[in-house]
DNA sequence: ATGCATGAGGC
DNA sequence: CCTCATGCATA
């Protein structure tokens, strides 16, 4: 699942936006430079997402090349719950929290903003960000300050508005209301002249509610002006044609509020199957984006039902005041991953590989994991823990034997025991069945690995 | 109790 | 990427 080597702590250093990937947002200015900090365990005010004069602004930050779902991703197979079988696990990074402005040039406005899509499972891997602790407490400890990206007013928040490759109102059943448009006006020619049908309108101070955003779900972005340069000159609000109202309030909101946070968000493909239009909806999507930024994706799995909940409520709620009950989510949150529960066969299967090759290499993890369908980090840390089981019987035995080991081996395709290296396991110390779990491994001899290998690994090793 | 997940520290 | 210690969900 995770892999260490990429995944800093939120707690003990600063999310560095500089190893994010190839990223679009990159034409976020660089003004607005004022933190948006939040105090342990407290939700920011609800006013601050919609008040210029107490948000002052965003900071930029790059934005991460993410995937949040497989290829052949359906949103309808992932149910609330159903989360902890073998499946690959597709991380979406939530930010990491940074004490510091991440140096992130304004760059020049790419004239096609469509998300980067990752196409290789590394490439989904990449990102691998973590937002959790292990101290056993909630989430809202986590929430240190951070700082948002900015994005400058000359460039059109319609950056933002991209089309997902792939729209699965099941995954947030609650706001299937909300259909996407891009899954069916992918033609940017084919747009309309038309502005955005949202006409934001920032409030003066503080909250007002669900109008900050004029409240339609209906209304979402005519057509994919991410990909069109015509659309996004327009967008903000230099377009020769006129300004119309619409077009006022859209370069005002641009002003009015740096939504570079929401724009980098959009870099994380994840948002782009519902975010794009949710965007616009009211001040409760604002918040749900603003959740977002603090999790990963995998957390926002788990926290699906629960973020669920909060929308229904929050739909059905004019108090702004409810934004707060976002606290209860993160309270609810269980900040691991749900335990994998391997099946007998497939555990097997990994005993088996694990008899003749104990510690196997990146490609023979990678190998495995897909011969058993399994998440490579799945495989690898059973392989650790497996070692560490090892270990942990071998210790006692070893007390008795004084260093006399031997191999042991239960696999079908063992070969007669043999004294093995210093890594291998004491098996003087028990003689009859059952057979304990603990094995004597020839460790790394090629052909012993050929062995137990799938034939394709096989192939695949000796290729 | 077991075993998967996580984090620290190291190479 | 590893080991090691430990957390913690689950059978």
């Amino acid at each position: 699942m995770t892999d260490r080597s990429q995944t800093p702590e939120v707690q003990s250093r600063p999310y560095d936006f500089s190893r994010s990937g190839a990223c679009s947002s990159q034409v976020l200015g660089q003004e607005g430079n004022v933190s948006f900090q939040l105090p342990h365990g407290v939700l920011p005010d609800p006013s601050l997402f919609y008040s210029k004069a107490a948000y002052g602004g965003i900071t930029p930050g790059s934005a991460q090349t993410f995937l949040p779902f497989p290829p052949d991703y359906r949103g309808s197979d992932l149910q609330a719950g159903d989360f902890g079988q073998p499946k690959h696990w597709y991380p979406f990074p939530a930010p990491e929290y940074t004490g510091q402005i991440p140096g992130v040039t304004a760059a020049t406005q790419p004239t096609n903003m469509s998300p980067p899509i990752a196409e290789t499972r590394e490439q989904i891997r990449l990102p691998d960000i973590k937002t959790e602790e292990d101290t056993g407490e909630g989430y809202s400890t986590d929430m240190k300050a951070q700082q948002y990206p900015t994005l400058a007013p000359s460039t059109g928040m319609t950056h933002g508005v991209f089309y997902p490759p792939a729209w699965n109102p099941s995954f947030w059943p609650g706001i299937t209301h909300i259909a996407p448009t891009g899954s069916n006006n992918q033609n940017p020619s084919a747009s309309s002249a038309s502005s955005p049908s949202m006409s934001p309108s920032p409030p003066s101070n503080g909250i007002q509610g669900n109008s900050f955003f004029s409240v339609n779900s209906n209304q979402v972005p005519a057509e994919p002006q991410a990909q069109n340069p015509a659309s996004n000159a327009r967008s903000s609000g230099s377009s020769s044609g006129g300004c119309s109202d619409s077009e006022e309030n859209w370069s005002s909101l641009q002003k009015s509020f740096r939504l570079g946070t929401i724009y980098n968000l959009f870099d994380c493909n994840f948002f782009l199957a519902f975010a794009q239009n949710l965007i616009f909806e009211n001040c409760w999507s604002i918040m749900f984006l603003y959740i977002a930024l603090q999790l990963s994706f995998k957390n926002m799995c788990k926290l699906k039902p629960l973020l669920q909940r909060w929308l229904d409520e929050a739909e059905t709620s004019d108090n702004p005041q409810d934004m707060y009950k976002i606290e209860r989510v993160f309270v609810e949150t269980r900040k691991r991953k749900r335990r994998t529960s391997l099946e007998g066969a497939v555990r097997s299967a990994l005993e088996a590989y694990f008899i003749k090759c104990p510690k196997p290499n990146t490609q023979e993890i990678t190998q495995i994991s897909d011969d058993l369908g399994l998440e490579r980090d799945v495989v690898r840390v059973w392989f650790c823990n497996r070692r560490q089981k090892g270990k942990r019987l071998a210790l006692p035995l070893d007390e008795e034997c004084e260093g006399q080991y031997y191999e042991q081996s239960h696999s079908p395709l063992n070969m007669a025991p043999s004294p093995i290296q210093s890594q291998a396991y004491p098996s003087s110390g028990y003689t009859g069945a059952p057979p304990p779990t603990l094995y004597m491994p020839q460790l790394h001899r090629p052909d012993v690995l050929k062995q137990a290998l799938h034939p394709g690994l096989v192939g695949h090793l000796t290729g």
